[in-house]
DNA sequence: ACAAAGGGGTTCGGGAACAGACCTTTGATG
DNA sequence: CATCAAAGGTCTGTTCCCGAACCCCTTTGT
């Protein structure tokens, strides 16, 4: 109200955040988008439970109700004994099975803009800043092992595993761990809606072009080309997405 | 270990990250960042404690605690009565008074270069995405004011809490919750350092007509010109806290 | 056959956070 | 001057979560 102030209310409003959830439901939020985006693949994998709960900063107790919830969905399979563990056994959704892609949530389509915004930014920047770190020899061929994951994908549920892999892979070998974090819920906040575009061979062709072309330039070192390239990626999937939204 | 996927583990360990911390401490150093970065001024602040309580997702208790740490660091003070509250009495402390600057802490290198790689990324970006929104009047003249107020402060202190507060109203005007959630981040990291940057008369000059380079161009809706400017200005600090590190 | 080891499964006490009601102070208002 | 309302201050029962020890299952190696 204070006209020497303007803005008095609005970076409070802004900048203070609703802080955590509780430890609970973000560990199975957390497990679950790790799974759903690839992080673990399918078959034998998730490490001992002690090891996964320190890591995730969480006490055994916790994370052992966490996977319980996640076997509950059918994401994983838990075996006792040695050599035991917990399993992923998730098979991706192919889309269009379910035709529930018109019940766009009414209040999640400005989260929806918020998210496509902020990958068009993050995701360009790890690929410019990718660009530019001297990557070892691993990491290279990983980065093109993933891209050819990508074109190689069978149908269209692997495809959007191999897909957000290719993305984290992008976003790792940048090498800042803020970045990695960012890219992460950009593609977390997007994997449901990116499930549902309807897979033309031409749009994945397409798409997959891209991503060689962002390989190809951080290979190179050459960091414009390779944030302009993911620029025009993200541009593509983002035009996609808000046809479906209307 | 195995030649088929030898990113086993690389992807996990990027991605699963360690929680959160306890739900006071967390509230005490969002409360510190939000005062150290100016979103609360001197003088008569901070809503009532219900309010901000729910604000922040936590409890009157543990809000109370937080209050109650900074009180006893000297940030704020406690008045009881109708009229009454918590307010800021902050002066942010005169770089050089504390000869400090070589007390490089050994750890925090890798965490300053990955905040600096952040910045550079996001702080950009909220540019470029801010140009591309049509801005309402008093955004517009927001932006104007906010970065006058950086040209007119009198003091290194005061110079330091108007910077925070441009890059944040930019990041706002942005739009995107995620990316002003970023951009906090990315400022409250860099809090301490850009505190120990030496004020040289021309480096702030130059740094204010990078700010009016951004507004500009904001603007005027030009999103290539706004980033690039952005980018200009986040190299030119880089290159200053770089250059204190060694 | 047996023991060792590497896993998951179970239990329990203590401490942190929460929700919500209630008390106290103090400026404003009639 | 009396009263009210808007703040901060206090108390209590409950829920969640952690830490750590302990138990049980299964494979592997001898």
């Amino acid at each position: 109200m204070n006209a020497h102030q303007p803005d008095e209310g609005r970076l409070s409003e802004a900048v203070l955040r609703p802080a955590t959830a509780n430890a609970f439901e973000t560990t199975v939020e957390q497990l679950a988008t790790a799974i759903r985006l690839g992080v673990f693949v399918d078959g034998e994998q998730l490490p001992p439970e002690r090891d996964l709960a320190e890591r995730l900063g969480v006490s055994r107790n916790t994370l052992r109700d966490a996977i319980a919830a996640l076997r509950e969905s059918g994401l994983v399979e838990t075996k006792r004994g040695r050599g035991g563990g917990t399993v992923v056994t998730h098979v991706p959704p192919q889309p269009g099975s379910s035709p529930g892609s018109s019940r766009v949530p009414p209040r999640r389509g400005a989260a929806m803009a918020d998210a496509l915004d902020f990958r068009r930014v993050v995701e360009p920047g790890a690929a410019w800043l990718a660009a530019r770190q001297s990557l070892a020899g691993d990491q290279r061929s990983w980065l093109v092992e993933a891209a050819a994951a990508v074109r190689a994908a069978p149908d269209a549920g692997t495809h959007r595993i191999a897909d957000s892999r290719f993305h984290l892979a992008v976003a790792t070998v940048s090498g800042s761990p803020m970045l990695i974090e960012s890219v992460t819920r950009a593609q977390a906040a997007l994997g449901e809606m990116l499930g549902a575009i309807p897979v033309l061979k031409r749009n994945i062709e397409h798409s997959c072009d891209q991503h060689d072309a962002v390989v190809d330039a951080i290979l190179r070192g050459d960091a414009e080309t390779a944030r302009a390239a993911m620029e025009e990626h993200c541009d593509a999937t983002s035009a996609l997405l808000r046809g479906l939204i209307g």
